[in-house]
DNA sequence: CTGAAAGCGCTAACAG
DNA sequence: CTGTTAGCGCTTTCAG
């Protein structure tokens, strides 16, 4: 099976009569040696196809070449999309990326966390699971010295490197955007269970602030977990004596049931109802009317995360300063929530 | 900033006064260590957080508990899911997962293989990207010892391990679906730089066959690469003297640029025009009429691929019996597709 | 500019 | 049941 073993930097030292230390030293232009000799070596290597045992370098040097990312669920548009600009990144820089998937339970990402330093991963970036509240197993690793960007994701409360978007500012634009509509009444359909979404509730609430509207406690769901769910919620809310005439959905899936239900019972869209999502996931442009939505740039933030990790791979030095780094969300406004004027 | 150095079976062999031997046996079961003994390194082992080096362990044992997937491109539908579902049976046999995507572009594909190997992945799940007609690189992989298992897109015509579904039957099934709504002149709109879908545009062809009906060279559009020019190629085929009453379209997001494009031109759909597409993207049950569509089992392809592959791993033996394995489709009959009887 | 030698941490004969 | 020993393949002082 195996026809030809795995030459060995012995194998080439061999054949050109040369010491192992001067075969690796040119192998990684090392400055000191002769130019001609490097060619040789690398023509050497190169011909009997000589791939270096990372695994032994990896003992000596304690450094892998691997990151790690972990995401709770991987197919969904914007982690696949987030991961999708972090491989980007990590082969442009020579790393490879080992990934895993919480599916939003605790002690999977825990374990996860733990598989990922066993293949001793140089970094780590991290959306946490709905579940993760407490992340002692998360500081422990970055006590450890391994660097850690969280993403998106982010617990609460703590200084830490992230990437993220102004989810209080983001849900603050969408609703007043719905007032500058017409809408008076307006309800949240969504989560609330983490940090990210208690932001976009906070934002919510103050852009009615604001415009001295009524924050009417029913018109506020935050246990949107499914489109059947929703549908149904969304159902009991237009079916309350003063109905909501705008509403922030805190995702594309759940502004899109919204929109669903909302014509099932025959409320125009946008005349009766203005609604905008969050997310720019593909099937906001396909429902109709177009959901307007909050267009986050998921690929960026994979992109600037897998940088800002590279930039604490490499400085050891490292005095641990942890930057948080926003990106720009954008806005964009479409059929399910311009009212004809 | 590293605080405790990282703690060896060394130390562990020192503080009971055991040779390292013993400790490496006591902490994998050995059976030859007795129970008193085990449990006194065990113990010791977890409070000293002992965590052993894989690096170490991958030197002498060429295992490194990892496994490689390359896709075109991970942030698709059907590509992440069908990682999801390799990555949650990796995790259950204690294996990570590197993950890189090739773009779709023969020479990254390339460079990721290499990259994979120099990281000693203990075998492959490959995904080939469009360009990719030459699979020396690969099969050299297959000589030199390293299981690889193709998904999805396999290359053509090599004798190898794969996990796929049957194209031409689904294709032929969807066509024979859209003849038996009662369309009579069907295109076919998509690609056909691929097996995969040259194996679609054969089981098109052939359900006309079978029912009689004119293949027409003007109704096969295989150039669909974006949105925008399906949508020009579906107003140009629909405005013919003698315009299709049935499309076959080879992605769901084909089906939907066609579904747009036609509702555009104001034709009736199902009751002009019969689409189905192919996927079963989340985007197919938005857009409406909901388009008919043939399910794939991406995720349970991904298991299976993932299963396939640590038989593999394990049969060291490995008579090197290659197997095609292939699942089931589902054709899901929607309302783009069912015309009132 | 090149070589000798030690060692990264773990495993597995082989020998008690 | 436990210990001795010799590496896995590469890097890196320290000496020339």
């Amino acid at each position: 099976m195996n026809s030809k073993k795995n030459v060995t930097i012995y194998d080439l030292a061999d054949e050109l009569n040369l010491s192992t230390s001067t075969i690796s030293r040119a192998l990684k232009d090392h400055p000191s040696i002769a130019e001609k000799t490097r060619r040789k070596v690398k023509k050497l290597a190169t011909s009997y196809g000589f791939v270096p045992n990372s695994m032994a370098a990896s003992l000596r040097n304690k450094k892998t070449k691997i990151i790690g990312v972990i995401a709770p669920q991987i197919n969904r548009p914007f982690h696949s999309s987030l991961i999708s600009g972090i491989e980007h990144i990590a082969k442009a820089s020579g790393y490879n990326v080992l990934i895993s998937q919480s599916h939003e339970q605790f002690e999977i990402e825990k374990g996860n966390i733990q598989a990922m330093i066993a293949s001793h991963v140089e970094g780590l970036v991290i959306s946490i699971s709905v579940e993760t509240k407490d992340i002692d197993h998360i500081t422990k690793l970055i006590e450890k010295g391994i660097p850690v960007i969280f993403v998106d994701r982010v617990p609460e409360g703590l200084e830490a490197d992230m990437v993220v978007i102004d989810n209080y500012k983001a849900a603050f634009e969408a609703t007043e955007h719905l007032i500058l509509q017409g809408s008076k009444r307006i309800a949240y359909m969504g989560l609330s269970d983490i940090w990210l979404y208690q932001e976009r509730l906070r934002g919510y609430k103050d852009a009615l602030k604001k415009y001295d509207l009524t924050i009417a406690e029913e018109l506020i769901e935050t246990n949107c977990l499914d489109a059947e769910i929703t549908a149904e919620l969304t159902r009991k809310c237009l079916d309350t004596k003063s109905p909501p005439d705008g509403i922030f959905a805190t995702s594309d899936t759940i502004g899109v049931s919204v929109i669903q239900a909302a014509k099932a019972k025959g409320v125009k869209i946008p005349d009766q109802l203005n609604v905008i999502g969050f997310n720019n996931d593909p099937i906001s442009r396909i429902i109709e009317p177009n959901l307007s939505t909050i267009s986050q740039p998921e690929y960026d933030m994979g992109v600037v995360a897998a940088q800002h990790l590279f930039n604490k791979i490499s400085e050891k030095n490292g005095i641990a300063q942890s930057s948080k780094i926003q990106l720009k969300t954008e806005l964009l406004a479409r059929g399910s929530s311009l009212r004809n004027s």
